[in-house]
RNA sequence: GGCCCCGUCGUCUAGCCCGGUCCAGGACGCUGCCCUUUCACGGCGGAAACACGGGUUCAAAUCCCGUCGGGGCUACCA
């Protein structure tokens, strides 16, 4: 069987993390088995729908790398000439009809804030109950019966689908081989096998993936904080985000592999059944491992910092976990700005840190501020107290508690910069 | 409420299908020590889980039943 599989987001809001996951697992899918990936946006709730919404989610997809299809973007507001076509017929043969209101029915979509119509056009539907039930790829057989599922209504009218209807035309007519979707469409399923049986059609298969949740173990939504793949990008790799999002609801023997990786392993019939907290520490900790990796030009590129010289680099990835944090290395490119207390280090006093910096001076000046002559300077004068030198050094340097240490800071600042600032630090403590 | 899905360390999970090799393994996080001028990296340790109750069996995290718990859905949204 020929592998077709979509990613089918509604342009109502940025792309959401469970969104981006979904479409990940179907890109894994159709990478695995050389199938095709489609993009389709289904804007058919024209109230809620935005253009910025929709350009926000296929700039999410780029970002992550998940490209579909011919890099067509198949859009329900443009196939509305479809829905009618197979709506028409639905009508003709009897098989929908057009399902008037009741006045508690009217009431109580009144009661909801919206001004009700006088009537939808819905599936006719069997009246003997029986067993509605489907092979889901992940959990087996899944079981309804037919008295547990409401009306189904598919259109409002004959140009405006509803959901369940125009997803059921689409991937029929887009020829879906596997509709694999979050776990919160297990209960719209049965409804759209009825529309595929009115239809005459086969369904495709399915496979319901786990919610992604919150620390509270409800899905994930705004109120746990940032659900929008787009809030992430300041601060994560792609490959970051994707390797984490490939861990929500899968397990591979190793820890750290791309996208191109994890589609060779991936297996649908694997995919866990229960949800996945959304765990910002791991995200945080695989991003530092690939911060890690990244050559001096493209981190410069993604930290946003095109002028950093190319040997600060290590000193910044070895200690970051978030893009944002480069704010934490300013004083590789400004002078920074503390208190002469802080250079003091442990009990020495103001003469001592400054009687260590003048000699650093004088190594600077020959151009001899290494290790070998910093570690002879703490064994001739400080009675081996390494302290001594290398902390009012460093703060000189840095001007923070925590930082680099001083020889990996003076080759980034230069000569004339490391000299300039021990002679800074020196005039402070006078 | 009804229907559906799920239930191994705090979190992600291996093991469960095909019972013994599991006084349950790995990773993140937490934590102790080492390295060390600080931070980070790195190395070596530690605490930490089979939801509960029955049953089947010589033997159950693994099989069966029940209970409890959590979640999803219940639109003229998707």
């Amino acid at each position: 069987m020929t592998v077709k599989v979509r990613i089918a987001p509604s342009p109502t809001g940025a792309l959401h993390v469970g969104t981006a996951r979904t479409a990940l697992f179907n890109w894994l899918y159709a990478r695995k088995h050389g199938g095709q990936f489609i993009l389709r946006i289904e804007d058919t709730d024209l109230e809620r729908s935005k253009p910025e919404y929709e350009t926000d989610i296929i700039d999410g997809l780029h970002w992550l790398g998940l490209e579909w299809d011919n890099h067509e973007i198949h859009r329900q507001s443009e196939r509305l000439d479809i829905y009618r076509a197979h709506l028409k017929r639905l009508l003709d043969s009897g098989k929908a009809y057009e399902r008037k209101y009741t006045d508690e029915e009217k009431e109580a979509i009144a009661m909801q804030g919206r001004t009700p119509r006088d009537s939808i056009i819905a599936l006719r539907q069997p009246l003997e109950d029986r067993d509605i039930a489907f092979d889901d790829e992940i959990r087996g057989t899944v079981s309804v019966n037919s008295k547990h599922i409401g009306a189904v209504s598919l259109a409002k009218d004959s140009d405006t689908p509803l959901y369940n209807f125009a997803v059921v035309v689409d991937d029929l007519e887009m020829g879906i081989s596997h509709v694999i979707r979050g776990e919160d469409h297990i209960s719209n399923t049965p409804k759209q096998l009825l529309i595929y049986e009115a239809l005459g059609q086969a369904p495709p298969k399915f496979a319901h993936l786990p919610l992604i949740l919150g620390p509270d173990r409800s899905k994930l939504s705004k109120r746990h904080g940032a659900t929008s793949i787009n809030e992430y990008r300041k601060d994560f790799l792609p490959q970051a985000m994707v390797n984490f999002m490939g861990f929500l609801g899968y397990t591979y023997d190793e820890e750290i592999l791309d996208a191109a990786a994890m589609a060779e392993r991936f297996e649908l019939g694997k995919v866990h059944k229960s949800g996945a907290v959304f765990d910002i520490k791991k995200l945080e900790w695989l991003n530092a491992r690939y911060l890690r990796t990244l050559d001096p030009k493209a981190f410069k590129e993604a930290a946003g910092l095109p002028n950093l010289p190319d040997a600060a680099v290590p000193l910044m990835t070895e200690r970051l976990e978030r893009l944002s944090g480069v704010a934490e290395f300013a004083y590789l490119w400004e002078r920074p700005e503390y208190d002469a207390a802080l250079l003091l280090w442990k009990e020495d006093d103001a003469a001592r840190a400054a009687k260590a910096l003048s000699l650093c001076v004088l190594l600077a000046d020959g151009g001899a501020l290494n290790q070998a002559n910093l570690d002879q300077t703490v064994a001739g004068h400080f009675d081996g107290q390494k302290g001594s030198v290398y902390w009012p050094l460093r703060v000189a340097l840095s001007g923070r508690r925590n930082s680099a240490g001083p020889l990996e800071i003076a080759p980034v600042i230069g000569p004339a910069e490391t000299k300039a600032r021990i002679e800074t630090a020196i005039r402070k403590l006078s």
